[in-house]
DNA sequence: ATTGACCCTCCACTGACTGGAAGGCAAAAT
DNA sequence: ATTTTGCCTTCCAGTCAGTGGAGGGTCAAT
C-alpha cells in the first residue's frame, strides 16, 4: 500500500508518515518502478502503534523504545512500566505547573472589571517587580 | 546598564535578553563606542514585565500586546481581560487533555505487573487497533 | 603584554511536524 | 492527442522560544 492510503487508514498525514520513515521508525519497501514507499500490514500496525503512543505524549525517542519493546518478545514488563512511570511523573509536573498558572491567572482575571476603564489588576500583577 | 548585569537583575539569560531586543520587544540604546546594548530602568521594567508575562504561558506575540496595553494609558481593561480569558480557555483545554492522558496512562501503568514477565497491558493498549 | 570577563554578530540546533516548490508517473477527461 | 488530475518523489523553509557555539572586538587588571 502506498503512502496516501496508508496515511488515511492510520489517521496520520502523509507528511508525518514520510517523516517517520525518514527517521527510520518504519522502513517501508520501495516500488521497484516508481520508487514509491510501499507499506506492509506490519508497517501499518507499527504506524498505528506510533500514533497511539504519541497520543500519550511519548516523545519520538520514547516511541522508538516502546516499538522495540513491543517487538522484543523477551522483554520484561518492568521495562515498559519504567517508561510509563517516568512519563506519568512528567505529566504530573506539567499538570501542577499548568494548574498553578491557571489558578493565578483566573484570580487575576476575576479581579479585572473588564470595562472601558484603564485600571487593570492583570497588568498590575505582571508589571509588579 | 549592559546586557549581563541586566540579565542578572531581571532573571533572564543574556541570550534571551538579546533575543527580545532582536524581536524588537525592547529597544535598548547602544554605547556609542563599543556598540554594546545599553538598557535604561524603563527597559529593565519592560524585561521584567516580559518575564512575568511569559510565566503565565503568554506567547511572545501576546506579551507584545500586553506590553503595548501596559504603556497605552487610554487602554480599556476589557482589552487585557480578553487576552487573559482566551489564555484561560487554552489552559483549561490543555489541562483537560493532560488530565485525560494522565488518567489513561495511570490506569495502564497500574495494571502492568512491572516484573520480568513479557506480558504488558501498556503495550497491548498502545498496539490495539 | 596578556589574561579574563565582558560584549558583538551570525549560524546551527532543538521537536515534531507542516507548507510549498519543482518534478516524475499514470490514468482519465477533453 | 493532449491536457488535466492526482498520486508520488526530494529538498528547502518555517513554526516557537530560545540555547549553544564559533570567531572576533573591547576593557580593566595583572
Amino acid at each position: 500500500m502506498f503512502i496516501g492510503a496508508v496515511a488515511k487508514r492510520v489517521g496520520l498525514s502523509p507528511k508525518t508518515v514520510r517523516f517517520y520513515s525518514d527517521l527510520g521508525l518504519i522502513q517501508p519497501g520501495r516500488d521497484q518502478f516508481t520508487g514509491y514507499r510501499s507499506y506492509t500490514e506490519d508497517d501499518i500496525a507499527k504506524l498505528k502503534f506510533l500514533k497511539n503512543a504519541r497520543r500519550f505524549d511519548f516523545s519520538i525517542s520514547e516511541c522508538k523504545s516502546l516499538l522495540l519493546l513491543n517487538e522484543r518478545h523477551d522483554r520484561a514488563s518492568f521495562e515498559v512500566k519504567a517508561i510509563a512511570t517516568r512519563k506519568l511523573k512528567e505529566l504530573d509536573q506539567a499538570l501542577d505547573d499548568l494548574n498553578s498558572i491557571r489558578a493565578k491567572l483566573l484570580s487575576l482575571a476575576s479581579s479585572c472589571p473588564g470595562n472601558e476603564d484603564p485600571n487593570c489588576p492583570i497588568l498590575d500583577a505582571i508589571a509588579r517587580d
